[in-house]
RNA sequence: GCUUCCUUAGCACAGCAGGUAGUGCACUUCACUCGUAAUGAAGGGGUCGCCGGUUCAAAUCCGGCAGGGAGCUCCA
């Protein structure tokens, strides 16, 4: 990166973090720093090397960290509008966020009217431009500071640093938030703001703790950034599939039947099915996959065994009453230990091993009322579920193959590029939540950061998000509201075998405890249609497509070659309809498009003097006349393929 | 589970200083038999989410419940 000095000479830096580095040096800058950076290993006064304006530059627009800090004083900004407006409220915290930031308040709900008077008043503080100024206290000082001011959760953060800490404050006009910076040097430096939403959040993320109240606002580096922002946001709502997958008539919800039950329409069972056939055909056919069909639902004594009754009871539907009926039943939430009984069902050799048993397995999981969304947080779906058994010696190499099974899924599906890893760990400090010795965990999540770094698969490491019996590679994946949801999960299971005595037969004829992976290739299907609802904002793939083809005729008296045409296509094992209303040609294209149905197929004189279809696609609109045979093979080797035609036509009309 | 907003015809919405409902699309019927994104006309459809309260009178005000949205928490 070059950068301009005041000299006028051009200077140029490695990368843009370290010029951030130095911008952040700055204390006369726009960046409040100390006043001596390093350039190049020299340390130097940064003022005397950048101009003020490049500083700006770097920091405001064109880095995500310069952003942060723009962010940043914006959310001091917003404190210090609602403490002018509302004297009584308590601050709490106020961090930069990926789209923007926060703050949360002690305080009674804010209304949107609040919120528009709030902004106001933010804009009165960024035409004044204090200066943001740092200083600092001894701990002590500090928390005396911040108890004189009345601020609990202020004191209680700094209760929370070491003794000997120096705590540091900024202070813009006479507003002081106790704040480790970076800011802006003024708050003019803030050109393009908004606030968005507020909303209740717990006081330190425990819903144990008090309710705050939290205002959500944006900043960019200028308005057109913003409001380009504000307009993407309002875009990639339209694809919700929440209201996208209902307005196709995908699916519907009914308020007597309940939260997170949702009806799947013929539509949306039809590309489900089209899904659930691929994956278990490839499983099966593919990947050395076996079928199983096990019950719903068990007696508590199989979720005992598992440990589901101590660590998973309340996410469990239980029918009956421990205390008063003789048996009692759960609903299961997932099909791990009713695999685990198939596998015993004989005893296995060495040989034997791998066994890979999969299912399209039904769970239910008894959500909290507030968690339930759409398609993708439900209290019953189906999923590609499966568990291998697997010696110990083959556990890498399966666990391999899991992550290429579902690699391929992605890459069929169009979405591979969309998914983020995240190596799922337990918490050390919260052993109870789990199962087996802490060595066994450190052990298999070293396995599977081994397998992840070799295969070259960027990941990230989430404490406390494994499961209770083992770690797990989690591939996850944003919705429209950029809340990540896990679509595949793989699991490391060296635990639950020892629970339910599994063992196999080794070369000295002794018992040995196989390794379990359990896994899925595609996850859950309800939440996967979702996810191709909003990728595709419901244009899916051909293959996909619940309707493939509608076919058009010009007027009734091209019905009967209509219904060849249909015939003919339905041999093929193609999705197609015929619209057999009176309506103008103009007017089925419409609908048909509206419908979103992929190919249009205009018959009418011509097409059925000469056997032909003249063909309208999504993807490139007009196609012309061709041959019905033609176009069979055509469509048929697009289904077969599982392609995804580009879309080279927009008629947004 | 928590905070907050919302619920009027299949869908999108109007009506609301309290006097028992409208518009557009959709749907049905009829006419038109049509060449690439809306042919015209007529008609049917709602006890205003449910239960209760205030009132002579409630879609409208109040309370509870259910369902839906956003955020928080949770997600084996």
């Amino acid at each position: 990166m070059k950068i301009t000095l005041k000299d006028g000479s051009v200077k140029e830096y490695e990368s843009a973090k370290s010029v951030i580095d130095i911008a952040f040096d700055i204390s006369e800058g726009l960046a409040r720093m100390a006043c001596a950076g390093e350039v190049n290993g020299e340390v130097v006064d940064l003022r005397t090397v950048i101009e003020e304006d490049c500083i700006l530059n770097i920091l405001t627009a064109r880095d995500p960290e310069g952003l942060r800090v723009v962010r940043h004083t914006c959310s001091h900004v917003l404190a210090q509008a609602v403490k002018t407006l509302f004297p009584n409220v308590k601050l709490a915290i106020g961090p930069a966020i990926d789209t923007g930031y926060y703050y949360d308040f002690d305080a009674a709900p804010f209304s949107r009217e609040d919120l528009d008077n709030i902004e106001k008043e933010m804009k009165k503080i960024i035409k004044k431009g204090d200066k943001l100024e740092k200083f600092t206290l001894p701990r002590a000082e500090a928390i005396a500071f911040m108890e004189e001011k009345g601020e609990p959760y202020k004191v209680e953060l700094i209760r929370d640093l070491p003794e000997d800490a120096i705590i540091s404050f900024y202070q813009q006009g006479d507003f002081v938030d106790l704040c480790a910076g970076p800011h802006l040097m003024s708050t003019k430096g803030i050109k393009a703001y908004k606030l968005t939403s507020s909303s209740g959040a717990y006081w330190r993320g425990k819903s144990e703790n008090a309710m705050l109240q939290r205002i959500y606002g944006s900043a960019f580096a200028t308005k057109e950034e913003l409001e380009a922002y504000l307009q993407h946001l309002e875009d990639i709502k339209k694809r919700d599939h929440n209201k996208l997958g209902r307005e196709m008539e995908l699916f519907t919800t009914v308020d007597v039947i309940g939260q997170g039950l949702p009806l799947l329409m013929p539509k949306g069972v039809k590309i489900i099915q089209t899904l659930q056939r691929w994956i278990e055909d490839l499983e099966d056919n593919e990947w050395g996959y076996v079928r199983t069909k096990t019950p719903l639902m068990a007696k508590s004594d199989l979720y005992k065994i598992s440990g589901h009754w101590d660590h998973y009871k309340d996410g469990m539907f239980v029918l009956g009453d421990e205390e008063k009926d003789k048996e009692v039943f759960a609903l299961r939430p997932m099909t791990c230990p009713f695999q685990y009984y198939v596998y015993k069902n004989s005893q296995k050799s060495y040989r034997d091993l791998p066994i890979r048993y999969g299912e399209t397995s039904t769970l239910f999981r008894n959500e909290d009322s507030g968690e339930m969304h759409g398609l993708t947080r439900v209290r019953q779906f189906t999923i590609s579920e499966g568990h291998l058994i697997v010696r110990p010696d083959q556990m890498v190499e399966e666990f391999k193959n899991c992550l290429a099974l579902a690699k391929h899924c992605l890459t069929t599906l169009g979405v591979e590029e969309d998914v983020t890893y995240h190596l799922s760990k337990w918490d050390p400090d919260n052993g109870a939540k789990y199962i087996g010795a802490p060595e066994v965990w450190e052990e298999t999540e070293q396995h599977i950061r081994d397998i992840l770094t070799e295969l070259e698969i960027p990941f990230v490491e989430d404490v406390g998000e494994a499961a209770f019996y083992g770690p797990k590679v989690d591939i996850n994946a944003r919705n429209v509201y950029g809340k990540e949801d896990t679509m595949i999960t793989i699991q490391w299971d060296a635990l639950l075998a020892e629970q339910f005595d599994m063992y196999y037969i080794d070369q000295n004829g002794d018992k040995v405890r196989p390794y379990i992976i359990h896994r899925t290739s595609m996850g859950c299907y309800e939440r996967t249609l979702a996810w191709l609802i909003e990728k595709y904002a419901g244009l899916f793939p051909t293959w996909l497509c619940p309707e493939q083809v509608r076919v058009l005729p010009i007027s009734e008296k091209y019905l009967d070659y209509a219904n060849q045409v249909e015939k003919e296509l339905k041999k093929n094992g193609v999705q197609v309809s015929v619209d057999r209303r009176s309506e103008k040609i103009g007017y089925k294209i419409r609908e048909a498009r509206l419908a979103k149905v992929p190919y249009m197929l205009v018959v009418g004189e011509k097409e059925e003097a000469e056997g032909k279809v003249s063909v309208r696609s999504r993807y490139l609109g007009d196609e012309g006349m061709k041959e019905l045979s033609v176009f069979t093979d055509e469509i048929c080797k697009e289904i077969r393929t599982k392609e995804i035609r580009k879309i080279e036509v927009q008629e947004n009309k």
